[in-house]
DNA sequence: CGACCTTTTGAACGTATTCAACCGATGTGG
DNA sequence: CCACATCGGTTGAATACGTTCAAAAGGTCG
């Protein structure tokens, strides 16, 4: 794997509720950016919030970053400052061992929070690489900190947000530890494919953004074992495959393929 | 795995800063259950704060919960109401997948806070039972709301602490994901002696209050695999291995098999 | 068009699993 | 108190699954 070159990725100014100013020369196109009127509000960060807490997060969204298909967000070890939560495009993250082995930790899409792997180091200990041509909105932490500090709901969320990816992280657990390879990958399918509804997108039809490689690497497999499963589902007429272009033809043979080993 | 028999765990009252009269009842041993005074303090949640938030993390902690030897401290689906920092003694945490099979996500020693798998949905999505008598703080999560309203470092605090805990999940995935049987054993154990070393126990001899399949759970591997590895250690003058004592005679050597696939 | 990257597929191989037997310690009931 | 069941652990032999190595096809981009 050889992404990340790194350049340092577009900083977007963004629309601020107290900057009036600043907004009259950006525009309307501005406006859309806040959080009160996104339309990923309910899968983001501000999710649940009712409109009085909501213009408050506005007050954290600053500036926005445009990070082009190849480049990093961040890497390991530089300074941890903001978080952000994808606007666009799509994400995968990574950690390092010592010895230089890979491992895909996750793939994060519209609405999802990264960075929170660099609160507790003031460091980062992920990569963070765009597949596509994302946008990422910037929430820089101490902002993050003095609007939760009069935000009790806004504490609740990001408690929230924190506890859903320890509870994610469970779950890939569960399926490195005790999945066999058919399993692993109708699993990550079908967690695709209901990130994807979830996002108004459909069920059953998507372009994977990932290399076979990156999905090896995040299931514990190798590029070639995700090749050869995938090429079984479509033997068994569960799947078309064609390229990165995924069609789940049937969901419930899918389904049954997560649920026990010897299907 | 069968524990969990899920008798409820005996409450302890404890002292409390302002409840002066049940401190007086209690006497100079409730004093010590203070976080103030507590030797763990420096490696639990008020882990770098200062004296005067100190004190305000004191008030967190109403009531201890005495936990026997395969006893559950709490179960998946069981509302979530509090966060515990273990006292003493020794838990494993585990999640059980749709179809029953179980995967170990963690083992947690002395100052290590357990719970915050319950945040985001408002109740619990592990089960963690006690691998011996043991004792844990009870930090009632509302309140923990309460006070880290008004004390700014106890909120970093607790974003610290589950920054850390998705941090270990990924390295648990790394280790799941790319590691040999060999080398996770390897981890696991240069883990587990780092931790002990961190409480002021040696760094090479300590007793596993595991079963090999616990460890198998944890690591992906079946217990025969753990059991086979730690013989391939004894032969090899790594490990001396009686039972559940284990000592670590050459922890270079130990490294070394962590090192390198292929060494 | 050619170079490179991603993906697919086949064949041989190796690692961890499965199945089974056995040991020792612990605990129970006759 | 001893016989017997149970549980945790070790070890062996056969098996299965995913990996490794290799070749080739299809796509993309300069």
């Amino acid at each position: 794997m050889d992404y990340a070159l790194a350049t340092a990725p577009t900083v977007i100014p963004v629309h601020h509720a107290s900057a009036a100013v600043a907004a009259l020369q950006i525009g309307i196109a501005a406006l859309r950016t806040q959080c009160s009127t996104c339309n990923l509000r309910n899968l983001c960060l501000p999710c649940g919030l009712n409109a009085k807490d909501l213009d408050h997060v506005n007050e954290l969204i600053y500036t926005r970053k445009r990070v082009k298909a190849g480049e990093a967000l961040y890497q390991a070890g530089t300074p941890f400052k903001s978080l952000y939560a994808v606007r666009t495009g799509f994400f995968k993250s990574y950690v390092v061992s010592e010895d230089g082995r890979d491992q895909v930790t996750g793939f994060q899409m519209a609405g999802e929070i990264i960075g929170l792997d660099g609160i507790h180091e003031d460091q980062h200990t992920l990569n963070v690489v765009a597949l596509e041509d994302s946008e990422v909105c910037v929430i820089p932490y101490v902002r993050l900190e003095e609007v939760s500090a009069k935000v009790p709901e806004l504490r609740r969320q990001v408690h929230r947000t924190m506890s859903r990816e320890i509870a994610r992280d469970h779950g890939v657990m569960l399926l490195l530890g005790s999945m066999r390879a058919e399993e692993r990958v109708a699993a990550f399918l079908l967690n695709l494919s209901q990130r994807f509804v979830a996002r108004g997108y459909a069920s059953s039809e998507f372009y994977l953004r990932m290399t076979r490689e990156d999905i090896g690497s995040y299931l514990g497999l190798k590029l070639e074992t995700v090749s050869r499963v995938f090429s079984k589902f479509r033997e068994d007429g569960i799947l078309s495959v064609r390229k990165r272009q995924i069609c789940i033809l049937n969901p419930d043979g899918l389904k049954e393929a997560l649920g026990h080993a010897d299907a």
